[in-house]
DNA sequence: CATGAATGAGGGTTCATTCAT
DNA sequence: TATGAATGAACCCTCATTCAT
């Protein structure tokens, strides 16, 4: 808190005028820091039909650009951090991140099946290899420090994208 | 450090008979928890070579039942919580568990190149293919506490194989 | 630092907002109780030349009103009381207190010894035989609770210097 | 305790079987350690009436080689360090070595007196005088961790004894 | 006589939160 | 609206002491 207060040029004290606890400005801080691209995933979701496969890449450029920002990350580390203490910030965030961002990319992987250029797949399995890979270099890069990937991200999303699309399987 | 003592039905003064430092008793939790399954890569992965492809699937699925298991997986948790106050802690866990398990499946897919049933793809992106979703599945599960594909570990292994082997794309 | 807390009508965390640390606390306890002394002798050796005795007989005079008063010597007693678990609050004891004082001690002697009042004794017995006895009594009085000769400070110190200067043996 | 049970050979629940407290074993080690040098004052006293300035020096020379052992001087350190916390144990190193010893001095001194060859002066300002010097050495040596004069105890002495016997003073 | 295992109380320190101003 | 001052509870850790064996 003390930071945050330092950062906003506040005392401590006065970041209880704005927000009532701790975790309410937790909550403030997912709906500013990464609510923002579970929205902009629905509204590519709505707007991308034409073309999911370039909607979804489209989305996960995004999400490179964002997970790659420490900033941005430090949202869901704090929250996974104390989900042991107080489950229901976790709560919030499957509801108002994460489920809103899956339903997105459910919708477009429909439409991608739609158009035929999708295989017959279990979209649940879809969103977890499309999101899983991501989150992970997240993690590499900000809680293990390790080199990221996201220090080149057209590479990392060319790269997401060959293997998500294409597979590892050597064809004839 | 009251919580493990509390859960190992000991005071918090005698956990400091078993280990000198909390950082100690991390590094014992992810050598007992954790560190096996990156053991476990390095054996398959000296005796995989083979049938990389198998060897690749058989991790996958040993992988998949500790991740599934929160006893195990409140390992990285705590050290993803932790981290920003230890980061020697977060530290110890990349050089001993995840460089370890990466540096294993990168000789499998490096075998598989060999072989000539793996693509010509940067290694790195396909260990982060591999793990980040079964990675992203446990913090669904035991973070987010949303409905877990762990309880049908033969499934997901086979939807995770198939994405990551055959990729999304329909194909002629 | 309870103590210290309770003393100040405060809660132990409230010190940390004056002091960031137990070091910096005592060493701000030692700047302000016992430094001035050290201080005071560099003042007169500076200013002392002319009269040496003198001077050394005012320090010592300021020096035993002081050790008389429990509250100063809480400070040195505080000292050594956690020099074994904090050696380097010692150390700044020895350099900012001490090591100034027999610096302007020696100053002062080297004086006497020019303008031929003292004999040529080596300058650290000097200040030794001039801090000792001073030191011992405030032991006495404050860990020992022996009775006190701080009670009558103008005898102490008349029977300190009778001692310091003509010493013990008689002469015809 | 545990550092000391380490020297004994023992383990730490061991040593309750010979003291029944921390206490009671710091005095036990008053008795070891310190009150030696109590008595053999005493044994001075009663036997040196001779010569007691020879005496005397015998004395200091034992408590130089004493004072200047580590191992004995962290008794009295430790008493100083909780004399605050347990004021009976000051009480009994007072009454069981101090007061012995200065009694004995104070002995020795009237001797001295007595034969001409010490001047009519207050005894507890010449024990003063006698112990003060030796005692600040120890505690810069051991607690400040100054340059020790008790390297060389035989300068150490025959400084001590020229100031002590002959003053300051430079006389015609 | 001796120990391994355990603990309650305390050590210094941090942090989210409160409240008078 | 904003703060300086303060705190209770928690943090990791140490230590004198106990007790079943």
């Amino acid at each position: 808190m003390e930071d945050i207060a330092k950062a906003a040029g506040l005392s401590k004290a006065a970041i209880y005028l704005y927000f009532p606890s701790k975790m309410a400005l937790l909550e403030a801080l997912i709906e500013a820091k990464v609510a923002p691209l579970a929205n902009q995933a629905q509204s590519l979701a709505a707007a991308g039909a034409a073309d999911p496969l370039m909607a979804l890449r489209m989305l996960a450029t995004a999400a490179a650009y964002r997970a790659g920002d420490a900033k941005v990350f430090a949202v869901p580390r704090l929250v996974i951090g104390i989900s042991g203490r107080f489950p229901e910030i976790a709560d919030y965030y499957r509801t108002n991140v994460v489920e809103k961002a899956r339903a997105a990319l459910e919708a477009l992987i429909d439409a991608g099946k739609a158009k035929g250029v999708i295989r017959d797949i279990d979209s649940k399995a879809v969103t977890r290899a499309f999101i899983g890979p991501l989150f992970f270099e997240a993690m590499w890069t900000h809680v293990l420090r390790g080199e990221s990937a996201f220090a080149d991200p057209h590479t990392l999303i060319e790269q997401h994208f060959d293997i998500l699309l294409n597979g590892l399987e050597q064809r004839a």
